[in-house]
RNA sequence: GGUGGGAUGCCCGAGUGGCCAAAGGGAACGCGCUGUAAACGCGUCGGCUCAGCCUUCGAAGGUUCGAAUCCUUCUCCCACCA
């Protein structure tokens, strides 16, 4: 496990480009046989949400092998970058956040992070730290290292330009800052998602300005939301959250269309390089069953934040609710007061199952309204109190309440 | 500094005086089918004391029997020319 080619081999498993190979292979090869310390290697997350999901795993995963090898693990928290709207990706300009947001979804990250990549050797830094204290001839200086037409070149600016929608300048300090922070900490390495290929490669142009040895980018596939055409984000609402309840995320990766299956397995599970090809294999041969297999990935995952133990609670709770069509046993319990009689629309509403009575009428009208099981189709129907304590009163496949008396 | 364009429901986007709670698409939701996959079919998609009523089309005023549509002022955004 400890021979140099061993190392390579782990830690190019699932990566999408490394720039230059050449260098990054001796660099690895130089610290496995104890030629050179440990490597630096950065990672930065702008806290631009307070949630981190499987897709930022992906990344936060790799920097984990590469800790689990002895190497320093430096993550920058973007207390400043956030601040600036990473560009990356990008059809729009990125809403600006108030350092009052920054700060509160950093400290939320740093939980969440701690899921993901373990605690030692790791760095963790905050670019506000050294961005927020550049002066203004620094920042020319940085600037003069670049031109328009090669920030023109990346294709997100470029199709925004020839849509003739809008780029803030600030927008094109945002690579130059990031690149900075290489500088800043000295890094070996720099891991980031393909859309940050062109941040990452800045960084070592600047590095290489100021007389460093410039870093080797490696970057990890995006991952495609539950959707399966958007890359994973929690403004698209198509995310899994590291800190979701167990139930939720295995419902959600059930969720994921057929073809993302095997990208998950390599991308977003412990399951090793070997039985992923497997897996993948013997799906498109027909040999293994799609929705099994989609349950192993459910467990798989729900295990990595949660434990086995949650995950197979989890998918028993799948069983009933969605293939018996049962009603699970943890669901929220509505207390019914003491009111005589209950309109339905009312009823549901009160409980939480329905965001309004117009919904409310929707939705029974259309058959998603059952009282322990049977339908109720009319809103007027009016319900004794007494009649309706300990039944469970259900919306569509996913909406339960306990009403007690 | 000048000229032109724009702000519509979760998103995109039609709509230039009544037939507009407002086309179309996307997302979402429900029912069916199913492996809570995909695909497909049908339906819903502002609120309410619900066959009627109320509030919505950047903001505030105004014209009119009647305004998302016309006028005035304001706020914000964009492009082009220099």
């Amino acid at each position: 496990m400890t021979s140099p080619a061993e190392h390579l081999r782990v830690l190019l498993d699932g990566v999408e480009q490394v720039l230059p190979a050449d260098e990054f292979e001796r660099k690895v090869t130089a610290t496995a046989r104890g030629d050179r310390p440990p490597l630096r290697v950065k990672f930065g997350v702008d806290p631009t949400s307070p949630d981190i999901h499987i897709g930022h795993a992906v990344v936060l995963r790799k920097l984990r092998d590469f800790q689990r090898l002895g190497h320093t693990a430096v993550l920058i928290i973007g207390g400043f970058t956030a601040q600036v709207g990473d560009p990356s990706d990008r059809s729009t300009t990125r809403p600006r956040l108030t350092p009052e947001q920054v700060q509160t979804n950093a400290a939320t990250y740093l939980a969440q992070v701690r899921k993901v990549i373990d605690a030692d050797p790791l760095q963790i830094v905050n670019n506000h730290d050294w961005l927020s204290g550049l002066g203004m001839p620094e920042v020319l200086r940085l600037t003069a290292r670049m031109t328009v037409a090669q920030m023109l070149e990346r294709a997100d600016f470029a199709a925004r330009y020839a849509q003739r929608k809008p780029i803030a300048v600030s927008e094109f300090l945002y690579p130059l800052l990031q690149g900075y922070d290489s500088v800043a900490v000295r890094a070996d390495i720099e891991l980031g998602g393909t859309d940050q290929t062109f941040n990452l490669l800045v960084g070592r142009d600047l590095q290489a300005g100021e007389g460093q040895d410039p870093q080797c980018v490696l970057t990890m596939p995006l991952i495609e939301g539950i959707d399966g055409s958007a890359k994973m984000s929690k403004s698209l609402g198509n995310a899994i959250g590291v800190e979701e309840p167990a139930a939720e995320m295995f419902g959600k990766v059930m969720r994921i269309p057929d073809t993302l299956m095997d990208k998950y397995f390599r991308l977003a599970t412990d399951v090793g390089a070997d039985e992923v090809a497997e897996i993948s294999a013997g799906l498109s041969s027909g040999r293994l069953h799609p929705g099994q297999t989609k349950r192993r990935l459910a467990r798989e995952i729900v295990t990595l934040y949660h434990s086995a133990q949650a995950a197979a609670a989890a998918e028993a709770r799948f069983d009933t609710q969605f293939r018996d069509r049962g009603i699970p046993a943890d669901i929220p319990v509505f207390e019914l007061g003491d009111r005589a009689e209950w309109g339905l629309a009312d009823l549901l509403v009160a409980a939480g199952l329905c965001a309004s009575t117009s919904e409310a009428k929707r939705l029974s009208a259309q058959g998603a309204v059952r009282l322990d099981g049977l339908a109720v189709g009319d809103w007027r129907t009016r319900l004794p109190g007494s009649e309706l304590a300990g039944k469970v009163l259900q919306v569509g496949k996913r909406r339960f309440a306990r009403l007690a008396g």
